[in-house]
Parts: C-alpha cells; sequence; structure tokens
DNA sequence: TCTATTGTTTACCTCAAGGTGAAGTGTTGT
DNA sequence: ACAACACTTCACCTTGAGGTAAACAATAGA
C-alpha cells in the first residue's frame, strides 16, 4: 500500500506511461497528432459516455501529454510533445543499456567459443 | 466497465505501458539492463515484502518484457529487449506525426506572416 | 539429515481506475 | 428570449492494482 518508499511516489514518467496504458487515450494521442481538435470531436469515434471520455482527456492533461484550452463552451485539446519525448528517450536509454550488455555477453560467448574451438584444434 | 468497445481489450502496449507504469518496475528494467539476476537479487534494494516484489517481476513477464527462468531454487530474470523496443517506437511513431503537423502549422504560419507584412508594406 | 535460503501460495485489505446515468452550467445561434 | 450544444458535476458502482502476513514448498550446503 506504500506506506513507505524509497523514492517519493508519483514520479513524472508514472503518470505519462499510465496514460499510455489505455488503448482510448492512445488512440486519441494518434488522433491529436493530426492536429488540435475538440473534446466532443475526439470522443466521437469511441462507445463511451462523455464524462467517461472526459476522464481520459483529464488523465492525459494531468500528466502533460495534451494541453486544453476552454474557447467559449468547446475546449480544444493539443498535443504536447515534451512528455512523449522524455518517455520516449527513457525507453531508448534503457534499450541502449540492454544492448551494449547484450553484445558484451556476444563477445564473451564468442571468445569462450574461439577458446573451445582452440582446445578442439590441440586435441 | 467496458461492455462494448471498438477494439478488443488488452492490446499488447497496454501490458507494457502500464508496467512502465511504476517505478518500482523501472527500477528493476534499470537494473536488468546491467544484466540478468535472481528476484532475491532484484527485491533487495525495495523496502516491500517479497511476494509483493514477485507481483511485479510477474507483471513484467507477463506482458514480455523480462523473461524468467528457474533454475534450481533460483528464479533468473533478464531483460527481453523487442517488447521495450515496440513501446519505444510506438512512440517514436507518435512524435514524428505531431512534430512533422507542428512544423506545418508553423509554415503556415509563417506564410501567414509575411502575407500580413507584405499588406503592412503596401499601406 | 538437518537447516538456512529462496521462492510460492493463500487469504485478505485498501484505494484508484474506469465506467454509468442524471442533473446542472455556461455559450451560441436563431 | 430560448433552444440546442458542449461540456461539467455528482453520486454511484465494479474491478484490478499494489500491498500485507502467514504458512507452505523445494533446493543447497554443512
Amino acid at each position: 500500500m506504500m506506506t513507505s518508499r524509497t523514492w517519493p511516489t508519483a514520479e513524472p514518467l508514472d503518470g505519462v506511461f499510465l496514460a499510455l496504458s489505455d488503448p482510448t487515450r492512445r488512440a486519441v494521442i494518434g488522433r491529436l497528432g493530426q492536429g488540435g481538435a475538440s473534446v466532443s470531436e475526439l470522443a466521437q469515434p469511441f462507445e463511451m459516455s462523455l464524462p467517461a471520455f472526459m476522464k481520459h482527456v483529464r488523465v492525459l492533461e494531468s500528466c502533460g501529454v495534451v494541453r486544453t484550452e476552454k474557447r467559449g463552451r468547446v475546449r480544444v485539446c493539443v498535443l504536447e510533445g515534451q512528455a512523449i519525448s522524455q518517455a520516449e528517450s527513457w525507453l531508448a536509454q534503457q534499450r541502449a543499456a540492454w544492448q551494449a550488455q547484450a553484445d558484451r555477453l556476444v563477445t564473451y560467448v564468442e571468445d569462450e567459443q574461439e577458446g573451445v574451438e582452440g582446445d578442439r584444434r590441440r586435441q
């Protein structure tokens, strides 16, 4: 229940990745990649009540993936590239570290293999 | 309550991003970037019961981010690069689309601005 | 063989996520 | 003025995520 934790809860990436974990919200992001849109415009493809859909918008907004602004009675939503970029570069870093380590492993195994082959030749 | 949905629930990315939304699990991924480790080795830095930690491992495993294997009494965990790569490229795609559209917008505004300046010159 | 180590299972708790319907608020267009 | 529109708020429900404690394997090492 997170009574005591080594790191402060709710780091920025928590929210971004949580937001990305829902297909509705990923679809919204995809749509907003083509340009801004109103809430009802965004909601149109989904079989879901408006209040439910608004929650998704709020989730996207509160983690900084989407910025919204009220113009008259319509709320306009636009993508905010920075949050997505941060998530992307975290992933890139992890993959790079993993790849580097995997390469070292392969090199090590190849060296071992050479050793074995050497032994075989020596037989 | 997801009684009816346009897309099938539980797409692969759902699980991966959900897994990434927890700081404990991100830390585990970071650790596994340096190479494989046993569960208790991984759990050591965390103030958390072992069963609780095992759940995190299972989450990482069931979405394909981590592969585990039982050797004797110890369960060895290793990173599986593919799942992370897929998440990464989804994000890269979204950012690219957003950037392309943002660039088009800037171009459009610049053209408008030139028009205005032209009008100003004509005054 | 006995004991410590390393998980694993079980039962349980709490809270937040994602959804609903119904009623309310503020704008816009006629 | 007033009807239609585009949210917004409210009260509520169900499920799953993340955590606990305690008891139960199964393997490794002395």
